[in-house]
DNA sequence: CGTACCATTGACGACGGTCAAAAAACGTGG
DNA sequence: CCACGTTTTTTGACCGTCGTCAATGGTACG
């Protein structure tokens, strides 16, 4: 099969346990590429790639939370996503980054030395047609957030509560690894309109935030109307 | 070398003359990938694949231009693209495109064979790594694009003129290949503000319009200063 | 020459941005 | 554990950009 088959939930790169304690989940798919990996710690807002460095790594959250950003000369920011456990990132470029990652929580991350792997692809084809898929998907996340920007802005907040709660694999309630600011660079809203939509679906029933970070769904259908 | 080179001028699948006319340009490059490849002619408005069709094939364009877009059921559309001749679609997918493809004025199309493609990218991991390269320009292609909804409307509409002179390789003056609703689709305006912002772009001495369809630059540094 | 279709222009309103301030949450050190 | 300062979030008032509705004008094609 040339195409990734592409579910919602899969991820590359099955779960990898580098630390030493044995994984509790049974071992499955022990992936060759994860192995040539190193874990690192990051904390909160390090930068983990400039959005104009040779891409030496690809990476794969183990835990915390990562976004990927673009900076202006006026301040202003574009985040381009949120990356959670076990996502793989770092794939989004040509021959630089076309965006810096940065770690939003403190997160550990298996560092994959990108030579290694590419030369791995070159003498293997399936591994150079996976990192094809996972370029694939990257697009599909760029072309997601075209849609979504097309929306108004309490579709856009719902939308990104329903999808984080699909990539947390949560139903009931959430918690919002980032900040507002975050939040705002990526539905292009500003913090306030952010805030205030956050509030409006609170007062309307569709959700309760016993803290700003913590969302609790009471109308979910409500939720996935807005998202549309 | 695993990466694309990526200039901006480089367009994959090196020019094609199938039509029986010897090109009068010097013979560089000649793709074995094209040779697998036929010419149809598209007329205006035709649907070239759907967004949900299985990717059977990728596309070049010869002549003519081509926009990708999703249709919504409440009639919206969002464009996520223009394709120009010698650009190669149709490789936005995973197990279906994610848009349709359509064309805005009669094209014609070099339809390559996607499974005797991937039979070669299964042989050959050069070909493999070319695909992944072809992705990765998508990939650029909607990362911009976003990047692109962030700004005003007017440095939206400037913006699009000036990536259409460089994909047309003009300087002074272009024809849009587009309707205004095309254009409006792609920016997320309405066609008013769209041709208002025309308008404004004018009296403004940036642009002058003797045709809705053709744009003279009169001012390309004001242009270049609202790109950003 | 007529008939669609497409583009332009105007008036008005709404959504979201800006500016400003208060309130809550967080971290630190006493 | 509490006091303090900083950061983050919320809320309010106001304004500007762009969308909506409507009408006119222009262009292409039969």
């Amino acid at each position: 099969m040339w195409h990734s088959a592409s579910s919602s939930r899969d991820r590359e790169f099955a779960a990898c346990e580098t630390d030493g304690r044995a994984s509790s989940a049974a071992v499955v798919d022990r992936d060759p590429l994860e192995c040539i990996g190193s874990v690192v710690a990051f904390p909160r807002n390090r930068e983990i790639y400039g959005q104009n460095d040779p891409p030496f790594h690809v990476y794969k959250l183990i835990s915390g939370a990562v976004r990927t950003c673009k900076h202006f000369a006026d301040g202003r920011r574009q985040v381009g996503g949120f990356y959670l456990a076990n996502d793989v990132f770092g794939l989004e470029m040509g021959a630089a980054h076309l965006m810096a990652a940065e770690a939003i929580g403190n997160a550990r991350i298996v560092i994959i030395r990108r030579p290694a792997l590419m030369s791995l692809a070159e003498r293997e084809t399936d591994v150079a047609l996976r990192l094809w898929a996972l370029t694939m998907r990257e697009l599909r996340r760029a072309h997601d957030h075209v849609l979504l920007l097309m929306k108004s802005a309490p579709e856009r907040v719902a939308s990104l509560l329903l999808t984080l709660a699909e990539q947390m694999d949560k139903d009931g309630a959430i918690d919002l690894p980032m900040p507002r600011r975050d939040i705002a660079d990526y539905l292009e809203l500003t913090i306030e309109t952010v805030s205030r939509t956050f509030s409006d679906l609170q007062a309307g029933g569709a959700i309760e935030l016993p803290a700003s970070h913590r969302v609790v769904f009471r109308d979910r259908r409500a939720l996935e109307k807005l998202r549309g």
